[in-house]
DNA sequence: GTGGTCTAGACCACT
DNA sequence: GTGGTCTAGACCACG
């Protein structure tokens, strides 16, 4: 579990941070099919947060299909294609601009002006 | 003050709701320089929410420099040249996508994907 | 929220026992549509449990569509229509007979000796 | 000790998977009276399971009357005739049932229903 | 007042 | 060792 970063200064839940990381890692293929994930108490210690947030985050993945749980020996990540992984990944990339593209909405943008705005910022992230 | 919607059932706050949509009024120029807004109680009423969440947006308005406050008279749409607001309204929206390519980054999507994905995305919502 | 009852000494979890029956209670139609639920501190007081745990049922409710909730506000039953809710009483039934035929599959009961003997537990029941 | 089957994934825990599918072998008359069961370890081995948990299914068997153990020998089948096994056979199946009834029981379904749904379910089993 | 999140610490079942 | 459940107690955002 390496290039997991939790900042306490962020406004999104701690569990959620760590949620993104490990989902996209999945979703990449960093993480293979079946590979065990660390016990929820050594990853609650490697990351400086409770078990309790851990958990919470194990339980995401799991309600989310990407990791299966058995008691006593661990955590696993779930068995699927690369095609799987390509859909979800396209569905919550839908989702969150989605919620972009609506929230700007009311600003009556031309569909133009708002992709010219999009390229510049993306740009400048990468 | 006209056509405010509220939901109830959102995820994001019911202040933070009328905030965005009186905002994008005032930059689109719905709402004219130093015309006066409905008293706190009174909006209140309309928007059948609790005073406090009135209060939250309009100090929100404050805050962000749309709308100043006299005390024992009222709030005012500020003054502003149309220039002033189109760059705001930019800012805004470089904001809202820069935390949403931001959050999808990981997934290691090329530009061109990505701009596609939005494509669609932005269709379907119009 | 009448007619609730928590044993200490069950072996089903504190919360699952609690989801079981407002779930039922939802289903059959003793808990209306858009209905207020008892906040989670109130529902942890009366039924001597702690908040987590009521907190957790309150999750679940939420992840199986019965109920929704509102920050600050509280959690209502959901709009459902009684033929939506009786789709799912099936399914969930469907659920626990497949389980426990399956159980009892490796026995070599035939059809009719195995309907007889669920007929007579039933009757025993009832 | 053939035709046993472990799934890691499944809810059930492992030793009761193997009891079940031991006693229903035993009851269905597939294992003798007296005949001698793998050691502990051979048995672990071939299943690829812990010591510690064939150890528990052993002395689940040895609980429930269908097996019994010499020190420094191994296990044996108990005798029993074949009305005895038969007996045993409804009692668990009857167990099974019970609880399931009276886990649907606030459902408020009729008999009839409640049958019908059963036998739909049977039918997709098999 | 409400729910959302995080914490430490405990006991249990399973391997 | 592992995960599953339950607890009390705290702080925050929202209304």
């Amino acid at each position: 579990m390496k290039h997991i970063v939790v900042r306490n200064t962020s406004q999104t839940p701690i569990y959620q941070q760590i949620y993104d990381q490990l989902a996209s890692q999945i979703m990449n293929g960093d993480l293979k099919s079946d590979q065990l994930l660390p016990s929820i108490r050594t990853a609650a210690k490697e990351l400086r947060v409770s078990i309790i947030t851990i958990k919470k985050t194990w339980e995401l993945l799991e309600n989310q299909g990407l990791i299966y749980t058995i008691q006593g020996k661990g955590s696993y990540i779930k068995r699927h294609t690369q095609i799987d992984l390509d859909d979800k990944k396209i569905e919550l990339v839908k989702d969150v601009f989605l919620e972009a593209i609506s929230s700007v909405k009311s600003y009556n943008l031309s569909k133009e002006k708002l992709m010219e705005i999009i390229s510049v910022v993306y740009d400048e992230v990468n």
